[in-house]
DNA sequence: CATGAATGAGGCTTCATTCAT
DNA sequence: GATGAATGAAGCCTCATTCAT
């Protein structure tokens, strides 16, 4: 019996496969499961995902695709000094994340999946090419203010760059890990620092 | 006695299953090739181990331990200034895990054995003990700078840590994602500007 | 609706665990080997019933109940002299269990299983209702036997029948062990003796 | 290191084999139960037993042995009347494995071997001599009874014999089976039944 | 198209048996 | 002879995938 045609099937599924995922991991993560909270018949899912592997790349992709967007439009807004654009980006990146740290164990069952999957050098390469331009992306900011004169100090801005999202991310695995632990406050504190190290004082922009 | 006891039977099977475990990932990773790695038959690491998932943890423990001993090494050698031995630490830390990040997946594994394993709570517990030691340590280096004055300015020492540490584990994670990523030059562009940032010009310690 | 589910599918895996159990024993029987008696997959089972033990139970179950029904059926035939009755009863068990002797080794399976199985409870209290539903049901025959003065001997009815029960039981299991032995004159004398010691002249009735 | 040389080593491993048949069953036993109980190490029993099997094979004959010598003692006394040694030997038989009915189990065991065990047929073979040799001497009671004019009716001896020695058999069972039922009175009524319905009024001795 | 009953490859684990000490 | 560490055959069970309806 069909049930009403969702034009958005496919969407629903990979929606329902992130949050089975996150919750029980990859390789606990029964198909039925998933088809269940998509709310359809275990058979279905082969219709729109060849297989389980197929899927879980389809909700990484899908996953990267819509990270990819919020750091573009957090890149846009181009208001105020390089500091200030900065940390509020560690902010905002920070932020995002807490909103819906229940999926970042997600985030950790695709970085372990470069070891385990099949897939392994697709994750790879997409981890890759995220991260590339994410530190493109701060790594212009940082220029900006160094070829603004805002940024006393010469650094390869790059490398930099390569840190600072490194310690936003692994922020958010010790507040995954530590439910106690809040990273807002590590993450405030340590850009101040680097604020500082490059020459200005940085008030970073409470959310 | 029966065909001697090889005392370190033991600890050849953890090291074998750490071979098997990181290139293969823990779901994928058989039990009959943990054996074969370690020069023994599959029933003898029953023996030692009542479960796959009891090796699994018994490699997480291990490789802790480890670490930790590595870690309380780093921290002992006392000499120098607070930014000299914080940058050291930096170096100290990437250098040790470069040299073996084939077994950098496997701490993904461990990542992710927090979301997967039904052992779930005790990986993150140790995994929490460890990064509570680890920001310890690292903010007790930071606070002896300031308050010996070389660090001229007022920062929350344990959240400087916590950051600093995430930065570490996080350049290696980018590097187990890219070969071609050397996450030493993006530490030590941001342990100077952290350095400058606390109120002194740090020259990094080449390794 | 997917393929068709044969609804007596799950008495058809029943039926041949029994013949699989009955042939080879509980222990030396493989799942496999009922999934082919069954003429399905080995996996399909486990769609009705989660675990070998659970399977036996049921085939312990089908066939008490189905003996249950029987033993119903038997005394609920009201014609004739006490004697008479109790005598084609005793014949009707027999022959009842001769015509699939075969399946007798499965009652000794189930017996066994109230030492062996970690069901064991489960087995000991269904027999121990399915005994003192058959000793009830003869008791009566005696009972009823002696009230209307056709057994002139006063006896402990309950007693008596606990004991009749188990002869033919075990004149079941001496034929079982040989197939030489025919329990039916056994059990012909012997009630005739019983009638007798109860104060009638009883002929048992051929069947 | 040799333990003291027990001369006895054979019969202590069957002694600690029963033990533990009874109390497991031969499926769930384990042979370094059996070694635990005989205070012995586990390869020590492939001293003495070729197999799990054959020392399973060792513990039948063992009990068998012991219980046919019980029977022939019993049947060696030749005192009193017929119905007065057939009744004695009915309480001797139950009030001998009433008292050790844990091992019962391990009858239903060896009867459950003979569909079970690989060799079941040497199972069956002594069983059905056991029986035979039982009913003979059982036989010879009730005959002698006849042939002296003790008991008037006439009744094929052997046949009644089967029966009686299967509702003491049977009633060890349903005892086995219920630890509230009590085999003995169930017996006492049975057997003033069966010495009465024989011709003669049968006062049990009382154990 | 949607479904879910059926399937069987494949893994973890057990444990009787062997054999070096 | 006695031992118990080592072994690997073998079985239960899971679950991704298929396909008849």
């Amino acid at each position: 019996m069909a049930r009403r045609a969702d034009p958005d099937r496919k969407k629903t599924i990979v929606t329902a496969a992130i949050a089975v995922f996150s919750r029980k991991g990859y390789a606990a993560a029964r198909m039925v499961d998933v088809a269940l909270a998509a709310g359809i018949g275990k058979g279905t899912i082969y219709q729109y995902f060849p297989s389980k592997e197929a899927l879980f790349f389809a909700t990484f992709e899908y996953l990267m695709t819509q990270t990819g967007v919020q750091m573009e439009n957090l890149a846009a807004e181009r208001t105020g000094s390089a500091a200030g654009r900065l940390s509020a980006m560690a902010e905002a990146v920070l932020i995002a994340w807490m909103d819906r740290l229940d999926a970042y164990g997600l985030v950790l069952e695709f970085w372990s999946a470069t070891t385990t999957s099949p897939q392994r050098m697709r994750f790879k390469t997409a981890f890759q090419n995220a991260y590339a331009d994410f530190r493109k992306t701060v790594s212009a900011l940082i220029q900006a203010g160094m070829d603004s004169g805002e940024f006393h100090s010469r650094v390869d801005a790059g490398m930099l760059a390569a840190a600072l999202i490194g310690s936003w991310d692994a922020l958010l695995l010790q507040a995954w890990l530590d439910p106690d632990f809040d990273p807002l406050p590590a993450s405030r504190s340590h850009m101040a620092v680097v604020c500082q190290g490059l020459g200005v004082s940085c008030k970073p922009s409470v959310a």
